[in-house]
DNA sequence: CGCATATCAGGCCAACTGAAATTC
DNA sequence: CGAATTTCAGTTCGCCTGATATGC
């Protein structure tokens, strides 16, 4: 006879902490998609737009570089950007194997309401944390990706 | 002219939680599934096992629900582990929709070096932060967690 | 009857690989 | 020549849906 009851996490998974990394940024992850959706964006095309805004136009493996998306996947993405009118892709009259992606006056603003979008969403994000708490989780969390760079 | 330069990620995506949270998990994901590739298992394996030396042996929706693998996956997991003799698969007489899945003595003994496994991977995961430090990004992360539960 | 279980077929997405064509 | 750039085709993986057959 089966027993049913005890339906937990077992103690040894929950305590693992590549386990709740895991499964946090599931949640996460989900949260922000979602939010971001609503506005008619991915996650990428936040990271594109503000990667444009504070370094910059660039070409696409420039792009590529500064915000961890593979070149392979640049392609649809500035696809994406470029339809909604929120980038602009040109050929490179120096160099003709690259396209100058810029950003438009319509990607600004985007950008602007992506930001304010993402304020909210890790407000949700992070509610449980104190000010401080939110401080030293994004201290530990670099601390770990530095450590680890270069995969 | 482009200017090549200023390949660093732009400051409002480092800044930003979520970021950190998806780029951390996937080097520690990246980290795990390699690690345990070499004992020739994977992460739901270790799910499974620990699941059945815990709270001892159960249908696969029982499982399924301990783990968090979906019960469509179950079936493969559980395939995988027969093949290796780590668990077993057998009709439960008391309830014939279900099958019995216990654990066997050499599921108990690959559990045992899973467990060392992880502990080392988990030691190099974790190697630039202090025990305090770890307790702490433990505690906030399970609060995070349990504040987001059910998605 | 409504509900649970095991299984399969398949969609979707993100990360990633490999190769081709072009230009430097 | 070797190296970089854009693009496309395709793989793998994990999460998830839906349907089916069976038995409670």
């Amino acid at each position: 006879m089966l027993d049913d009851a005890g339906q937990e996490t077992p103690e040894r998974l929950r305590r693992r902490a590549s386990r709740l990394l895991s499964h946090v940024t599931m949640q996460s992850d989900r949260l922000v998609t979602d939010g971001l959706a609503k506005v008619d964006a991915r996650r990428w095309h936040y990271a594109v737009l503000a990667s444009l805004e504070e370094f910059g136009p660039g070409s696409q493996a420039t792009l590529s570089r500064r915000t961890g998306i593979y070149r392979s996947d640049m392609v649809g993405v500035l696809n994406e950007l470029a339809e909604r009118h929120l980038v602009e892709r040109a050929p490179d009259p120096g160099d003709r194997r690259r396209n100058v992606i810029t950003i438009t006056a319509q990607g600004r603003r985007q950008l602007g309401r992506l930001d304010k979008v993402l304020d909210d969403l890790h407000e949700e994000l992070l509610a449980p944390l104190l000010p401080a708490e939110r401080e030293q989780l994004m201290d530990l969390l670099t601390r770990l990706a530095d450590h680890h760079r270069g995969n």
